[in-house]
RNA sequence: GCGGCCGUAGUCUAGCCUGGUAGGAUGGCGGCCUCCCAAGCCGCAGAACCCGGGUUCAAAUCCCGGCGGCCGCACCA
């Protein structure tokens, strides 16, 4: 493979990011905290540009999503309803003979013993009664130990009360769902959109932003009629996409090779199975495609069985092909059928439901939710491009952490001077930098690696006529134009690259 | 979480085996030069060698523990 087309790797994209201040790890000067990172001078940039995108694109340039922003320790009462209680916190036993660990309730149901109660307790008594033993060796077990995937946090000043870190974004949307209706007067379909961060203590975190501790989600929650889920208006801006798709019964038979199939072909037949599923999965491809992310490189990929969450009738993941990490997840799309509403309803005893043609009813959820980091690892990897004397991010103008760089190309005869006159100008329409440090190649190079599309150019003839260069980022060409219509010139080209 | 390998300025790296208070490159800052793609020159600053403990007259160098990273396994509703 020619070098020019090299695919990057983890390590160099690492050192990238910290190298040029767009994420660290987090704690450097202590050691660092595994699994968890901040974001730099130009890697916030980038970040926000991502969420604002995906905020207007899902929730502004909609009239049927609105938008909450909810807490994040979260009533303890919620995660019970939820079933994270259930799932999320787990029994792990040790062989007292060959040290291998084992979560207790997967030792138990293979033994067929059914479990009554999720309590240390019970396992406890559970695993003795039945005599459950090592299935490696055949060795005594050691006591049930708790394991908490969720991070846990005493609140008030006598720390009384446990709460949780939530685990997830969503249940924020759902618990504030009949807030939602009665303000907003919302009517089925709708959803609420909600983007912050959540968190699990994962035993271990690894290849940089993609398995965290501390992450960001991108959610919505679509609220549907169950009986009107293939009445979906929308239906017919993505039946005729072309999606790379493999179902959960073609990898039951062992393919594991993405088809390319029309939307549409999908409800048809029956593998995706209602319109409105269909829809979400369409709307989202169409955003991740507009982030410039490769087509080929982003496949449908339904959970079989076994992966299903507890809540989810059906999931699809967005898989993104990380050369250095293979296909991975970078959302996923389920659908929770009416699982956490009528959960909340049982546990608060609040009614949850809402009126559809004067009926009530308790809507199903298509859920779209969206890894912030794992998109932003995605868009890295895929933009970087190497070339012989330098390398560059070929990052969409629209999300670019800065839009242009201001340059004189040497600095005298007054051309610094007027460089910062025009960047003075610039600045405030356009997140852009001034530099006039080192020799011009030298700061192209600069502007490049971090994905700097545009880079403005004062020289000689500036001061004569009044005009500058532009030069692109991908292609190194330069235009002139004349100052006074510079900002309409830059509004154009980051509206349509 | 388990096992293997690893941890020296912002980054890469020499030194570690054969203990005697760290050298280079690049980057950073200031200046000179430079009219187009990481040129050159001068000057300055920057690490007590991941953290803690031990052995020793003496430790970046040897030993132990912790933290962090990479790889494999497990985990990832």
């Amino acid at each position: 493979m020619e070098e020019k087309y090299r695919d990057i790797t983890l390590d160099e994209l690492t050192d990238l990011c910290i190298r040029r201040g767009i994420v660290f790890p987090s704690g450097r000067i202590y050691g660092g905290l595994a699994g968890f990172y901040d974001y730099g001078p130009v890697g916030v940039e980038l970040e926000r540009n991502i969420l604002n995108d995906w905020w207007k694109w899902f929730v502004e340039t909609r009239d049927d999503i609105y938008g909450i922003d909810g807490a994040i320790i979260t009533h303890p009462r919620t995660w019970e309803a939820s079933g994270h209680v259930e799932s999320f916190i787990d029994y792990i036993v040790t062989c007292t003979s060959c040290g291998a660990e084992y979560r207790a309730d997967h030792l138990l149901e293979e033994v067929g013993v059914k479990i009554p109660e999720y309590s240390l307790e019970t396992i406890k008594s559970l695993i003795e009664n039945n005599n459950v033993r090592c299935p490696a060796c055949g060795g005594k077990l050691s006591e049930p130990r708790k394991f908490n995937l969720m991070f846990d946090t005493q609140v008030g000043p006598r720390k009384s009360m446990t709460a949780y870190l939530r685990p997830e974004t969503a249940q924020l949307i759902f618990t504030n769902f009949k807030n939602v209706v009665f303000t907003m007067g919302a009517t089925l379909p709708f959803g609420i959109a909600q983007i912050g961060k959540a968190f699990r203590n994962e035993i271990s975190p690894r290849n940089f932003l993609f398995r965290l501790r501390e992450f960001t989600q991108m959610e919505i929650e679509y609220f549907v009629n169950p009986e009107k889920l293939n009445e979906c208006p929308y239906f017919k801006e993505v039946e005729e996409l072309r999606v790379n798709f493999l179902s959960a019964e073609e990898q039951e038979r062992g393919v594991s090779e993405a088809k390319s199939i029309k939307l549409g072909e999908a409800v048809e037949t029956g593998v995706i199975k209602n319109a409105w599923h269909a829809y979400w999965i369409g709307e989202s491809l169409r955003w991740l495609w507009s982030l410039g992310l490769r087509p080929e490189r982003l496949r449908v990929r339904e959970h079989v069985k076994t992966e299903l969450a507890h809540y989810a009738v059906q999931t699809f993941d967005i898989e993104y092909f990380f050369p250095y990490m293979g296909w991975k997840e970078i959302e996923g799309i389920a659908n929770r059928s009416d699982y956490d509403l009528k959960r909340h309803q049982e546990y608060s005893g609040e009614a949850l439901h809402i009126v559809d043609n004067g009926k009530t009813v308790i809507p199903y959820v298509i859920e779209p939710s969206f890894g912030l980091e794992r998109i932003l690892l995605a868009v890295l990897t895929d933009s970087y491009v190497r070339e012989e004397r330098r390398t560059y991010l070929r990052l969409k103008p629209r999300i670019a952490p800065f839009k242009c760089a201001v340059f004189p190309l040497v600095k005298r005869d007054g051309l610094d001077v007027k460089a910062r006159e025009i960047y003075n100008q610039l600045k405030k329409h356009f997140r852009c930098y001034y530099d006039e440090d080192g020799s011009i190649g030298r700061r192209y190079a600069k502007a490049d690696e971090i994905g700097v599309p545009f880079s403005i150019t004062i020289d000689g003839q500036t001061l004569r006529d009044d005009t500058v260069t532009i030069r692109f980022r991908d292609t190194k060409e330069q235009i002139r134009e004349r100052v006074e219509n510079l900002k309409a010139r830059l509004s154009e080209l980051i509206a349509t690259l």
